[in-house]
DNA sequence: GCATGATCATGC
DNA sequence: GCATGATCATGC
């Protein structure tokens, strides 16, 4: 099948143009009688992308190591949207190619399979319905896409940390949370779908890079408002060089700006030699170590009611230099920012609640697609504060965290247990902070007759999961 | 002193 | 209106 490409596989123009007649068509309509149903996979995990590529582009499935279109150097990646209550938004993390644990660590960023394989993507972000046929499924956005630098910042980075664990022989205690935007995702059948790997004994789970769904979100986003991407080459240059040149002897682009986000890294610049983006960070609370609250909100010229519960989450926005927004970088990477009060003596009297309990929802759900199991695999960044003699809170440290493979084996059961009683309409006996766990479940609402609708369609007391303090307390140490 | 239940203040 | 982050109140 080599003459019969509908588009000149050596031009990147020609690919995006042809790609460019799906939006807002199905596949069924672009193909229309050349489409024969029969020989459709059934759209499974990947069927659709697997057709997509067959069907419309007319290259075999494969899974080489180089782009999906080699002598451009571009990825094809398709990719479900849904309806949010804001608009369309990623359905799914994007998944990437598998990361072999015995090769990879030989390499660095601009040498890896991920580097290699996907340095510019063609993207098709399509409307997942679980009602439609796979081929009836519309295209909503056809795009090209590299990482602007300041992001590759951060994904270098990010590929450190996943390889530098499997050089310590840590390849099985590797988590989607360990990383900002780019991720070792699990990939297999099941739990069972484990690999070997270089410097330890032990199996690790098999595992591919992966893009964060919120960050898709920001593609998505850019992409309905038509914001074209300016990329600066000398900065990608400067990034992925091992050159002497430092960092002034390159010129900078502008950031494209997302309304209601501000990142706390405004240029390559700000980054001190060889600095992470998590170093980068925790460097800008340095200076308020021993801070008050009233301090901060005095130095930075906050307006808030010092009785607001948002008020940490101000202050750590502007000890960041983010200005009454969100905070880009955190809200691409799904990172989770806590604040922490300890006691004087250093105990932390308050354990740390999440989202109630949606009784209606959790009997329907496995541990995986769960909203607990979602936000435990996240990065955390927790701010710990201090009362003094007075009692007054000051700011002590910063860092960030990810629950290790082990602690979330804990929490699965205790989810299972949680679910169970639920299914089972047994609301008085959930696990307690006193059967020392890592979490529990304890009543959160307005008051006691702040009540839930559960499955059954009885109504019963709104309660939350929480993280213990005794085990926020051992995470700080 | 801690476990547990309860509820407040705010912002979306 | 209510979810969320945060903290209070009580009793063992």
């Amino acid at each position: 099948m080599t003459d019969i490409f509908p588009y000149n596989k050596n031009e990147k123009t020609s690919i995006f143009e042809y790609a460019s007649q799906l939006k807002d068509k199905s596949l069924r309509e672009v193909l229309g009688d050349k489409f024969d149903e029969t020989k459709a996979h059934r759209a499974g995990k990947g069927g659709f992308g697997n057709m997509v590529e067959e069907f419309y582009f007319h290259y075999a499935p494969n899974s080489d190591a180089q782009a999906d279109f080699p002598e451009v150097g571009i990825e094809l990646k398709t990719t479900p949207l849904k309806v949010s209550k804001n608009g369309l938004v990623s359905k799914e993390r994007l998944v990437f190619n598998i990361i072999n644990y015995m090769e990879e660590h030989k390499e660095v960023f601009k040498t890896s399979s991920f580097c290699k394989k996907n340095a510019e993507l063609l993207l098709l972000f399509y409307l997942h319905d679980n009602d439609k046929n796979a081929v009836d499924y519309i295209f909503k956005i056809v795009r090209l896409w590299r990482f602007p630098p300041m992001d590759l910042k951060i994904i270098i980075d990010d590929w450190n940390t996943i390889v530098t664990k499997i050089r310590e022989g840590k390849a099985h205690e590797l988590s989607e949370g360990d990383t900002i935007y780019l991720g070792a995702c699990t990939k297999g059948a099941s739990k069972a779908s484990l690999r070997a790997q270089p410097f330890s004994e032990e199996k690790a789970m098999q595992r591919a890079f992966s893009l964060k769904s919120k960050y898709l979100n920001f593609i998505i986003e850019q992409s309905f408002q038509g914001i074209e991407q300016q990329i600066d080459e000398s900065e990608y240059a400067y990034l992925l060089s091992e050159s002497e040149l430092s960092r002034e002897d390159y010129e900078y682009s502008k950031k494209v700006a997302t309304d209601g986000f501000e990142p706390i890294v405004k240029s390559i610049q700000d980054y001190k030699d060889g600095q992470t983006f998590e170093e980068l960070v925790i460097t800008k609370f340095d200076e308020f170590k021993g801070w008050s609250e009233i301090e901060l909100i005095n130095h930075f010229e906050i307006e808030i009611n010092p009785q607001a519960k948002n008020r940490y989450q101000v202050i750590c926005n502007r000890i960041m230099g983010v200005t009454g927004k969100k905070i880009e970088e955190f809200e691409k990477g799904d990172v989770v920012l806590k604040t922490v009060v300890l006691q004087n003596n250093g105990t932390l009297r308050e354990s740390m609640s999440f989202q109630q309990i949606k009784y209606k929802e959790i009997v329907l759900e496995s541990w995986e697609e769960s909203y607990f199991y979602q936000v435990l695999t996240k990065r955390f960044f927790f701010v710990v504060f201090q009362k003094d003699d007075r009692n007054v809170p000051r700011l002590v440290k910063v860092l960030f965290w990810t629950m290790p493979n082990h602690d979330l084996e804990v929490a699965e059961h205790f989810w299972q247990d949680t679910k169970q009683k639920i299914v089972d309409e047994d609301f008085n006996n959930f696990i307690k902070i006193s059967d020392n766990q890592i979490c529990h479940i304890r009543p959160k609402a307005q008051n006691a007759a702040d009540l839930m609708e559960t499955a059954l369609g009885r109504m019963e007391k709104k309660k939350a999961y929480w993280l213990n303090a005794g085990y926020i307390k051992r995470i700080l140490k």
